[in-house]
RNA sequence: GGAGAGGUGGCUGAGCGGUCGAAAGCGACGGUCUUGAAAACCGUUGGGCCAGCAAUGGUCCCGUGGGUUCGAAUCCCACCCUCUCCGCCA
């Protein structure tokens, strides 16, 4: 959400935004609605002053001045009326409208229509060449019994898979690792609900548009959300925090449910793209201050990058493009592992700067030392999410033998063990 | 799932048709006093929107949404949430 004072004072940019990340949204139409809402309002007020007048007059009154009066509030009343049917119906179709207005970006970042516009700006080094020719994550899985799609299908359907044994505490490793290591850099680690209300992602722009992709609970009206930042965003949510708190770095685990509604046929085999999931995530609350988001932002990407690094993982950083970041992004970086039986990078972390943008829908707010009210900025960045890393992990690890070496920061994590085999 | 109680400002809590954006206390902030601090005393202390350069004015908000009324925190209806007890249960 941006503000609409902003949007009246910056139109070109921000149907600039709105082209440029193919968001349909008539600014125009927006700004007209906004002038119509404004004139209501202030006829409304005006029909209320004289009646909050007359209302307090009216007890003092003699009896024919009263029936007068009253009779004058009938007509009030019926103008009021009809006024304010109007306005709902107005603002029903201002704040529809308002929800799909895009964020203006970064200068940095680059124009594109999809995510062949993305730019690589980072590598740590070059993937090595294997001196055998290497498995791929689901071979590796079969053969070693630590990874069972089929079973997973017969109990979820596609998408879904088991890991087992060994594969289930790698897992399970690495998640307790990336816990320590984000909870050392002065991260409050939280444990949030993965059940949540319609609102809450509204408020932080998955919705309007993410509906094809969110499990639905029809019982209990609620929704499963696809990451913890649905959580973290909105649980300060009608908050006025003190300037001195922030920043707040949060991180969160949780389960993360997809729909892929929209991508049939793409990446069914293995471990890449699957309905339930496990992430560690960061998330951070600051002071509306272009200059503190950007290094926080630099902040969540490095700790992505040291997590990837202890792992001894090849990566590489891209700057997302105006076609592929979301209408809610100000500025976004992804990091790409490599994953040898893909033959390329695969995405497993996203790193975004939004700005005021879910604070303002979230109305989440803070008292600066002078007392004025901002609304605050948010970010956020994978720490790590399971099953997709266990991709790189098992491919890049494994052996000639057919055995995988656990990486060394995790052995601490399954009772000192090198070794899958 | 069944029965009951309740949702008021940062917190506790009064108000139950007009003078209530709301008593009082606590907390917080500022000041006096003090070498400094505490105590004491004095003062300040919600937010949104609209108009305006501003001062200011108007309007809305007592869980949410409707309704009754000239007038609602107060009355009526629906929903949401919290708590207690019973049942079921990880």
């Amino acid at each position: 959400m941006l503000d609409i004072k902003f949007i009246r004072e910056n139109i070109d940019a921000v149907k600039k935004a709105a082209s440029e990340k193919n968001c349909k949204v008539d600014i125009d139409k927006l700004i007209k609605l906004d002038d119509k809402r404004r004139m209501l309002m202030q006829k409304i007020e005006e029909l209320r002053t004289k009646k909050n007048v007359a209302s307090r007059q009216i007890p003092m009154m003699s009896e024919s001045e009263r029936s007068a009066a009253l009779r004058e509030m009938k007509e009030v009343d019926e103008a009021q009326e009809k006024f304010e049917d109007e306005l709902k119906e107005i603002k029903n179709e201002f704040t529809d409208l308002m929800f799909l207005v895009p964020m203006i970006v970064d200068e940095r970042t680059p124009r594109g229509i999809d995510e062949s516009g993305n730019v690589e700006i980072f590598r740590n080094f070059e993937p090595p060449k294997f001196k055998f020719v290497p498995k791929s994550h689901i071979q590796i899985g079969n053969e070693l019994d630590i990874i069972d799609m089929e079973r997973g299908a017969k109990v979820g359907g596609s998408r879904s898979y088991i890991l087992k044994g060994d594969g289930a505490r790698l897992e399970a490793a690495l998640i307790k690792y990336a816990e320590d290591f984000i909870s050392r850099k002065n991260y409050k680690l939280l444990s949030v609900p993965v059940i949540v209300n319609r609102q809450t992602l509204y408020g932080t722009g998955h919705f309007p548009g993410a509906e094809e992709e969110t499990y639905y609970l029809q019982k209990d009206d609620k929704y499963l959300a696809g990451t913890s930042e649905v959580a973290i965003a909105s649980m300060h949510a009608d908050e006025i925090l003190n300037e001195a708190d922030l920043p707040l770095r949060y991180a969160a685990f949780s389960v993360c449910f997809r729909r892929e509604a929209g991508s049939y046929g793409k990446d069914t085999q293995g471990l890449y793209r699957v309905h339930q999931f496990m992430k560690v995530e960061q998330f951070i609350i600051c002071k509306n201050d272009h200059r503190e988001s950007y290094e926080l932002h630099e902040e969540l990407l490095s700790n992505s990058q040291e997590f990837l690094q202890n792992l001894k993982l090849p990566y590489r950083v891209l700057n997302i493009c105006t076609g592929d970041m979301g209408q809610g992004k100000y500025y976004m970086n992804d990091i790409e592992t490599w994953m040898p039986s893909r033959e390329s990078y695969g995405e497993t972390h996203s790193c975004s700067t939004l700005h005021d943008f879910q604070a303002r829908r979230l109305n989440i707010r803070y008292k600066t030392k002078e007392g004025k009210i901002n609304f605050c900025h948010t970010l956020n960045n994978t720490v790590v999410a399971t099953p997709r890393i266990l991709i790189p992990i098992l491919e890049m690890y494994q052996n000639e033998d057919g055995t995988v070496t656990i990486p060394e920061v995790l052995r601490p994590y399954m009772d000192n063990q090198e070794l899958i085999g």
